[in-house]
DNA sequence: ATAATAGTGTCTTTCAGACAGTATAGT
DNA sequence: ACTATACTGTCTGAAAGACACTATTAT
């Protein structure tokens, strides 16, 4: 064993009680919160179903830089709480639920990706269920805003070499509330060498979103699409009670693709349980109103 | 609109040029590394097969706190680099090897994870192959080595109340390498209210194992098992050609479960090319080798 | 009656799991 | 010949995908 350089003769408490916390320059760390929930359209006929449509919180900055455009809600990380204990109080903040689906995302680290200082954002995603869906009334209210969300893939790219490969997805974000239009264009490119494997994730675009925002909305959504492919986190955005056609409906809006009815219901049959309760007055027939079903676990493949 | 404090007055320029970092007291952000490889064990039998074993670098402390114990390999975030620079640099410095697989896993916040100060740590899983497992011969290199690792599940509980459900699961984890021996007993408790979801992950006990890196190592094993399901992960911890029969034990020991050997095949046949080159010498059939299939993608459930 | 949705039955194809069998090197 | 592994064939049952059919309400 080699000698450590005279740590050996100090006690731990000595070490501890002489430890410079300033001796390496800090970065800033941020919190930054995605908050999805998926909710109705106005309906144009009396006995047709409303439409479902995915929705992100944003806030509308007051301070430079990015003055005046949209960003997820967030602030800086308090030196006593922990990140998780952050991001629910920034939450508390901007929204008056507290009965939320909350879960780390990633964290951005790009030296540049904040033009003030270094700013390593951690992301959190959190899930409302649209009953739920109300904002918090404070003295900013009118700078919080749920915006309806549209994912477009605009191209696809796949370079095969000799030992490299690189592919890349360029998507289209969209996002309106009340008359305000904002759009953003987000290019993912994997580069893989062997197994050197590096991921850029960057804004080509951007109207109205601030800084990387709108790569982490991205990030997010296909996260939320896996997950829900995979676990039962469908249920978080969800009220206590919901139809079966409710479900489906979520499901197709956050994957973006049309599901059979009978074979969904077989799919998730496991996973909610029916209640004594049914709809009414819905022009067509009535709806049996199922539950989440606590008891269900997602078997393990392989 | 409200207004906001004179901010419109200013420039973004100006904004920028006034900006004081050191408003709010930062946490120190530090970058950890989880480097896995599957590797062989000697054989005890001239024809069998060698047994492969799990393995996990860690680096002996020379410092306070936890003097002496062994900890992940990291260190802090430089102020100008990347968390995915520093976790190359960090790599670099403790390897030779050039081709690893880097992922980002998860961002440890708890204010007391560290007694020195706040310190927030990116944790980063990389993946190496065996044939490339070489540790950089620096000048502590003696700190440094590989741990084959083993996990086992020891408790598991499931109390479900009225409205709210506690699961949780104990694991023990032991690691040896040359004769030393640590081990850690991590407690993973979910705790769901509604949809407030809330994760602890405790060190129930340690032997050897700094902060914890045991939580973390947990949790990196649990994200490398799904992704080994869903993933083509496995093969960056392949070397360039490899028998059907080692990719099946990595799976295998990975999962720590056994696999029927024609099913498995068939499930992997897409992601692997045959070679036109064989095992020899062996003191049995020879096998034939394959590599990745760089075409192959998985295809969409749903 | 009609429009619109709620909900079920069943056929086909695909795939996972289990197991038994054949093939081939080195000693 | 024997041992240990390499590799293949096939049966069963479950699940995925597609589609057609019946049921029930408000107007």
């Amino acid at each position: 064993m080699t000698s450590h350089s005279g740590q050996d003769t100090i006690t731990e408490k000595q070490f501890l009680q002489n430890y410079d916390a300033d001796r390496y320059e800090r970065p800033s760390v941020s919190v930054d919160l995605l908050l999805f929930s998926v909710s109705y359209q106005e309906r144009d006929n009396y006995r047709k179903l409303s439409n479902k449509v995915m929705q992100v919180l944003l806030v509308q900055r007051g301070q430079h830089p990015y003055l005046h455009q949209w960003a997820l809600p967030g602030g800086f990380a308090g030196i006593e709480e922990s990140l998780d204990e952050a991001a629910r109080r920034e939450l508390a903040s901007e929204t008056e639920v507290s009965d939320v689906y909350l879960e780390q995302l990633y964290t951005w680290g790009e030296p540049k990706r904040d033009p003030r200082t270094r700013v390593i954002s951690c992301s959190y995603m959190a899930l409302v269920d649209s009953a739920a869906l109300k904002l918090r009334a404070g003295d900013d209210a009118e700078d919080v805003k749920w915006f309806t969300v549209r994912r477009k893939v605009i191209e696809r790219q796949d370079n095969h070499e000799e030992n490299e490969r690189i592919t890349s997805k360029t998507v289209k974000l969209e996002f309106d509330a009340d008359g305000i239009h904002l759009e953003a264009i987000v290019k993912t490119t994997v580069d893989t060498e062997g197994k050197d494997t590096r991921i850029r994730r960057e804004v080509l675009q951007s109207e109205g979103l601030a800084f990387d925002h709108a790569t982490i909305i991205n990030y997010g959504i296909e996260r939320l699409r896996n997950k829900l492919i995979y676990t039962g986190i469908v249920f978080n955005l969800m009220p206590k009670q919901f139809t079966l056609t409710d479900l489906q409906q979520v499901y197709e809006v956050i994957l973006d693709k049309d599901l059979l009815k009978a074979n969904f219901r077989r799919k998730i049959a496991m996973m909610v349980l029916p209640t004594e309760y049914m709809t009414k007055d819905d022009g067509h027939r009535p709806a049996r109103l199922y539950r989440f079903n606590p008891q269900w676990k997602r078997e393990q493949n392989f």
